[in-house]
DNA sequence: AATGCTACCTGGTCGC
DNA sequence: TGCGACCAGGTAGCAT
């Protein structure tokens, strides 16, 4: 479900309510993951004191002061919870608890996609999680020509290419559309018929949407809240996303000529535009 | 090498 | 009220 401005939502929420804490105890209720929680992560983080955060694509990593960080990924339906002291009740799916000085985490997960590891901080990077990771969204070095060198051999539909992580990560399925449609690129264009125009207008886009819905706190569909149970505002602001048939916000056209917002699929995953607006 | 299909898992919704 | 089909924000592994 969560993807960069979630991600990043929750990890700021972490950070200020949690900080850095020192790590009591950890309880552990199911290990199967997308990759299954280490037998010894118990052991290895308890005791350690948190040292910092970070955000790369969709992980969270959590620094300690032991030389490990956590690599933690919340997958389609992962949620973090914070509450000051241990929650009176947990609920279905509540998988991982973690108590430290400055309050709980409780990590819950219905479909299980996510992960929770830890690796020495020195190899994060050589890890298979990282060491293919694509360039951040708010980095300075993406631009109109190093998106136009990276999409020059891909014959891939563009939001295909938006949702490959190894290229610029981030972007999940809903902010795929929102994106295209902000730079009205058809997601159907091929990656390499792009031109150096269009590639800067997916680079402003994609920042100025992504930017848009983390000072929003995130979106929300059904299962996301905020690490502190609230929820985020940012699905009222879709343009398109799951939208079908509805007139576009910047569209003078006649939805009874046009039919309004598409949905297409794209392997496998829907895909919402304004065939008016998207060449 | 690149692409596309499937699987992983649970839960919500919709149509009958 | 029940049941099956289908859908969901992500990713990886496999076949082609």
């Amino acid at each position: 479900m969560p993807e960069l401005p979630e991600v990043e939502t929750v990890k700021n929420g972490i950070a200020g309510f949690i900080g850095q804490a020192q790590i009591l105890k950890v309880e552990i209720r199911n290990r199967q993951f997308r990759d299954n929680i280490p037998d010894d992560m118990e052991n290895r983080i308890t005791g350690t004191t948190i040292t910092g955060y970070r955000r790369i694509g969709k992980y969270i990593i959590i620094d300690l002061d032991n030389g490990l960080c956590l690599i933690w990924h919340l997958g389609m339906s992962g949620r973090i919870k914070t509450f000051k002291n241990r929650p009176e009740q947990t609920e279905k799916h509540d998988h991982v608890l973690i108590e430290t000085t400055a309050g709980w985490l409780v990590y819950n997960d219905p479909r299980r996609f996510g992960l929770l590891v830890y690796t020495s901080g020195e190899k994060l990077f050589e890890t298979k999680y990282l060491h293919n990771m694509g360039i951040d969204p708010f980095d300075n070095k993406l631009d109109a020509g190093w998106l136009a060198e990276h999409l020059r051999l891909k014959k891939t539909p563009i939001k295909e290419a938006l949702l490959n992580q190894n290229i610029i990560n981030g972007i999940g399925n809903i902010y795929a559309s929102e994106i295209l449609y902000a730079a009205r690129i058809s997601p159907l264009r091929a990656s390499d018929s792009l031109s150096l125009k269009e590639c800067a207008r997916i680079v402003e886009s994609t920042r100025k949407v992504l930017h848009k819905a983390i000072t929003n706190g995130g979106s929300t569909l059904r299962d996301y809240h905020k690490p502190d149970g609230s929820l985020g505002y940012f699905q009222y602001l879709h343009c398109v996303y799951n939208k079908t048939g509805q007139k576009c916000p910047d569209c003078k056209c006649e939805i009874a000529k046009t039919g309004g917002i598409k949905k297409l699929v794209q392997s496998g995953r829907s895909t919402f535009y304004c065939a008016t607006l998207q060449k």
